[in-house]
DNA sequence: CACAACTTTTGATCTATATCAAATAATCAT
DNA sequence: ATGATTATTTGATATAGATCAAAAGTTGTG
């Protein structure tokens, strides 16, 4: 049995790219489900297809992977944001990516199956993916660049920036490679200011 | 008059991501248009709206910014492939990025508002829009991840890979700034090996 | 609540790549 | 073609951040 009151916040995310009729509102509500994951679960491992994509209500989500045995993070995630594993989950492939759950985390998933049921019978998601794929697109290349032209500190700064609700509930280590940099001098640029 | 023969290729491009009924051909053979620029040439300045997204036919085209009065490479784009400063095209909004010709260049090219009309009116093309976009998603994160961990050399060698058909035609310091490296040590690692 | 297992900090080197400077080499316009 | 620009190479030094090592702090669990 399905709660609606649950479904209100990722229904209202969807209308910030496009308006939900109620036949397509219904046809969510119903491939939409719940769940919760304890602080330092996994929730995807690599080498796995990924079948669902996570919308998280509350917690934080981390994709990685592991380099030389070490975890190297690859982005966070939190409130109103979607999480999977990119290639996997749209080309339903093998991938060398983690999530896990830095927090307890409370999140809406959905199938891959029912996602493609979704373009198929309803043309205004497609346009809501290519919507919200766009805005994803500019985060990525100021990262690029943050990542090409830019000291340690500045990276670090330019984090707090765009993860500025979450960025003090995540580890150090896990900052640090995110930010292409070791743990030490991540200590070291926190310590001086 | 429009010639269909050069168009030949473009809707190929089109029927890997959708179907194109001969209704959406024609449309779109009569919203695209095509255009040459010449070697050094400037298709975009920074600080304007980009109205058009160019689909290159033969050539390379580069979109760059300028950081301390020196031009900064963000990519390269060859044969097959859609070029635009993507934040402002999609927002029609200004942004940094200037787009040059770095060979003689011919390019189909297509209106924002045009491509929005499609939009609107053939859904297979929100389609396209997603499945395209997603196939660079990929490459954007493989970036990422080699400007975060790997050395120069490697960069350069992820670079050459990725770039197989035209890295030889790109001038080493156009590519030193994509790598987020000095021109001096891409000289001195082509030199190497 | 105590001890085991992480995580973060601090310190001492080391190294890849930047920076500065100048010499060649390639390309372009007259 | 020929000199003027522009791009690339080569050399000498400087430095941000890596690596290695160990201490201090934090967190979770029986």
């Amino acid at each position: 049995m399905k709660n609606f009151e649950i479904t209100e916040n990722i229904l209202e995310h969807f209308e910030k790219f496009i308006p939900l009729s109620e036949n397509l509102k219904s046809e969510l509500t119903k491939k939409l489900n719940y769940i919760v994951f304890k602080k330092g679960e996994i929730v995807l491992n690599a080498n796995q297809v990924c079948t669902e994509s996570y919308f998280i209500n509350k917690g934080i989500l981390r994709t990685y992977f592991l380099k030389d045995g070490k975890e190297i993070s690859e982005y966070f995630c939190g409130i109103d944001e979607w999480v999977n594993s990119p290639k996997s989950f749209m080309q339903r492939k093998k991938d060398i990516y983690y999530i896990d759950a830095i927090e307890n985390t409370d999140a809406y998933f959905i199938n891959v199956n029912d996602l493609v049921y979704l373009f198929d019978n309803f043309p205004e998601m497609e346009r809501y993916a290519r919507l919200s794929m766009g805005s994803v697109f500019g985060h990525f290349m100021e990262r690029i660049t943050s990542m090409r032209f830019t000291s340690a500190k500045e990276r670090y700064t330019h984090f707090q920036k765009t993860y500025s609700d979450i960025y003090h509930r995540i580890p150090l280590g896990m900052v640090a490679s995110y930010l292409g940099i070791t743990q030490e001098t991540l200590s070291r640029i926190r310590a001086e200011k």
